[in-house]
DNA sequence: CATCAAATTGTCGACGTCGTCAATTGGAAA
DNA sequence: TTTCCAATTGACGACGTCGACAATTTGATG
């Protein structure tokens, strides 16, 4: 690999004045600057990072821990967000993956700080509290799409699903809709909770009634053995008497959605018209291309990716006025089932 | 920040004895082994790898080129695999994406040429051709679920879409079925082609007729605009009288799969007693939701990324005696609607 | 032409680590 | 006790870059 020596020699000047070139210091004669140029291209000459990190002792680079990302593949939104904008800001990513043990956390920690990462992002694929001490890694680290249980102190990026959930409700409502359900989550998340929350708000403030035989789980089972039973739900929601049905279905995200329309279709119901379906998540593969397309709160991975790393840059500036947690709203994305 | 020197100070030696613990290098006394250890861990005292790579000049840094990843989230278990790769060779990965733009890649390897990466892993999200100089870069390089055209000389690992598409058609034979419609992806990609082959080949291998009008694109339009119109195309196939329909669908991928079981729901056709159907990419957020599950065949994507890992470290070491292109083998997914 | 400040370029050394080779130590054999 | 080899430890410098500061050049001014 050629170096800046290389470089001095063959356009016959000192490494120090290749080394201004490079960086575009001022006060360089056009002449120097042409025969430097010159010769680095000659050479092909990339400047060693290493090198330079050793020297300045500053990495341009950022770590993105993330946990188990299979589950939830549209997460990997977050990451392109967050490339995005280191890209921006002309600095690397090193990423690595938990794979959901401690040990391996532990683990890229310490790589993280081998490589004197800049900072950190510490990403999870579901919306939850998580234990984290600040002062264990000595890195600055923004959470996203999660956050510190229990302290004050972590600054962190998630998804608003309160306002999402709200939103939601509002929009059945303005629809023209009175008899709206609910099919949730599995309670024992974070997001759940939040939505449904939201949910029963919304409803209070428009003075309608929430009938607790109509809120019911979707998904169940205990966290990681989770089953989806939307189906059966729906069909239990929806086969009945027209004047006993819910005119509006409220899903907890977009795989329940879809099993609500399945089962609509099941019982030859047509959406919206017999019965309207709003889904949460904006999994395009499912919202996009369901029967008839669904109508969903996004959530906003991109912009969770890009803020958060957009927030390290500003913390790690010093110029971060923003508070420490900032919740991003989640965007209704009309289409056809309500 | 700590640095080796000043645990040597600490632990009353010389900082190459430091370095022997450190690297657990033979002929250390177990005295000053534990008293260094200890000074260590006192100084929580963490190598600087920029420095220890100044001075080797090997980085243990994998760099991973992505393009748009948007589009198939699933994709995302290549990471996963990559990176379980990467981990357990105590390396690290540094991540970047194209967004399609040929600027941005241009960038991309030349930071990843500045940090003196080792290798790069090249992944496309779609499996397809690509453009590809190897000698553009001088760095050893594997493509991920794509290979270079024209030429013989560059590593690849590909899902066998072939073997796939070939797999699932024997599979609907081996299960009684005879009267096959195939409702394909946009005939300009390459998986469309290499599927549409393959299916092709095993109704010939079966003695079974393919009926022209039963072999229809699922999707269509130029790429980058294209539009799903599997439902339409589902129910123009199975709208008609029981003997002259056919009894399973082939689907160019989950998508299409869940168009066509909305198909069957809309005209009241129970799958998978009056039709029956097989996807293809196993998107479990669609396959393992849908109603019924869907039968499928799985893309190897953690495999295909796990693979181009260690692909890439037996070329780097030398030991690689694998053929430059590998297929990786699509496995069926038996649910529910066959 | 002398003078001087500004512009341009160069010298030197340090960043943290480890390879090379030399020095020291310990202990067994004579 | 002496001798000697192997085990253990240390001194030194180089990796490629850039900060601090010094030296040189340029050119405008008097």
């Amino acid at each position: 690999m050629q170096t800046i020596k290389d470089v001095a020699a063959l356009a016959g000047v000192s490494d120090r004045t290749v080394s201004r070139v490079v960086h575009g210091e001022p006060n360089i004669s056009a002449k120097t600057k042409a025969r430097v140029d010159e010769a680095i291209a000659r050479l092909n000459y990339i400047p060693n990072l290493a090198a330079r990190m050793v020297r300045t002792s500053r990495s341009g680079v950022i770590g993105l821990i993330t946990d188990v990302v299979s589950t939830t593949p549209n997460s990997v939104e977050i990451i392109r967000g967050v490339q995005d904008r280191v890209s921006r800001a002309s600095q690397s990513l090193l990423i690595a993956n938990t794979a959901g043990t401690e040990d391996q956390e532990r683990k890229i920690w310490r790589t993280f700080q081998e490589h004197r990462i800049d900072g950190v992002l510490f990403a999870t694929m579901y919306h939850h509290e998580i234990d984290f001490d600040p002062n264990a890694h000595q890195v600055p680290t923004v959470l996203v799409n999660c956050f510190a249980a229990n302290r004050e102190d972590v600054a962190a990026i998630v998804p608003d699903d309160y306002q999402g959930s709200f939103t939601a409700t509002r929009h059945a409502v303005a629809k023209g809709h009175s008899k709206i359900a609910y099919v949730t989550l599995n309670p024992l998340i974070l997001a759940a909770k939040l939505r449904g929350k939201a949910f029963e708000d919304a409803m209070r403030d428009a003075g309608l009634l929430v009938r607790p035989e109509w809120v019911k789980p979707g998904i169940a089972g205990p966290l990681g053995a989770e089953f989806t039973c939307a189906f059966q739900v729906a069909l239990g929601l929806l086969d009945q008497p027209a004047a006993e049905r819910p005119t509006l279905i409220l899903a907890g995200n977009d795989e329940i959605a879809m099993q609500c329309l399945f089962a609509a279709a099941r019982l030859g119901l047509r959406v919206p018209d017999d019965i309207a379906i709003i889904g949460f998540d904006d999994f395009r593969m499912i919202s996009e291309h369901v029967i008839p397309p669904l109508t969903t709160m996004a959530l906003p991975y991109y912009d969770i990716g890009m803020r958060a790393a957009d927030k390290l840059f500003a913390m790690l500036a010093g110029t971060d006025d923003q508070p420490l947690v900032e919740r991003l709203a989640c965007p209704l994305i009309e289409r056809q089932t309500v």
